[in-house]
DNA sequence: ATATGTGCAAAACATTTGCAGTGGT
DNA sequence: ACCACTGCAAATGTTTTGCACATAT
């Protein structure tokens, strides 16, 4: 998106400002928070993290930057059974990968390995899908559940 | 609750009274309310049908009873983009499927069209998986996401 | 200038828990 | 008779919302 000289790093005012969005302190920490860590975290500790960042921000504005964000597509929401979200960069920030979810702890494990044969066959089904569900396909959630290496017993 | 002679219907009775638990007028209204339905439903919305069969039966015994059942391996607990989780009897009484999700109206589609190349596919990779992460893997969730064609703009 | 973004406190919401009583085995 | 199960009401914890003010563009 070439757009010249002056917007910041990763071209997040960029993203904002191209939709009509402003980028903010509040933000800017949030997405601080997430560049900075692998870890999937819940609004919550986001909010934690990014304070150390800001100490303005509120937990408010995580939630909505966090909802802002997410219908810009530039993060995933991921629902494990305990009830509080958790999120991470969208495949184009991080890379594209898949989760294992312990169900004792919780634990979310990023996988990028055997990516290649699943998503090319992900990618001939969703045509299939799309087809014949008349159902716009924009993205896709693949987890293992059962026990991490911690948890068994 | 007159039961005949041996083992109700689905062998419940037995799946119950054989690790330990009991059945009892609640647990049996939850269940067929889930065995009649083809719907994704919520606690609530179980609850609510389940009255009909059962005035007595609370809030709270629903919930317990899709702990239970969760537990057992009976039921899959779905958590799509909204924040109340939802309930489908598992593979061994329905089919195996997959779901597509609309982001818009949170409606969950199943199709079990193309089914077999995705399980051959992520059996492998579940297999190689297991032995990479050291991960026991009980289970699988495949969702795509988009826009049903009723949200469709 | 102006509409978007913000923090705060209160509300909304699904889910869980304590407890005393009920009921399956 | 025993202990799992129950409903109720209250508690919990997360996420949302109303509002007056602040700020990016």
């Amino acid at each position: 998106m070439g757009r010249g000289k002056c917007f910041g790093q990763g071209g997040w005012h960029g993203k904002f400002h191209g939709r009509g969005y402003r980028m903010t302190a509040g933000r800017e920490a949030v997405i601080n928070v997430l560049s900075s860590t692998k870890e999937h975290l819940s609004a919550d500790e986001i909010f934690i993290r990014a304070r150390k960042l800001n100490p303005d921000i509120g937990l408010t504005t995580v939630y909505r930057t966090l909802e802002r964000l997410s219908i810009m597509g530039e993060i995933h929401r991921l629902d494990p059974g305990d009830k509080r979200a958790r999120f991470e960069l969208a495949e184009s920030e991080k890379g594209h990968h898949h989760h294992l979810v312990c169900t004792k702890c919780n634990r979310i494990i990023d996988y990028d390995d055997f990516i290649d044969d699943e998503v090319k066959l992900l990618s001939e089904t969703e045509k299939k899908l799309s087809k014949k569900y008349d159902f716009k396909i924009n993205n896709h959630l693949i987890q293992f559940y059962g026990e991490c290496k911690e948890c068994a017993e």
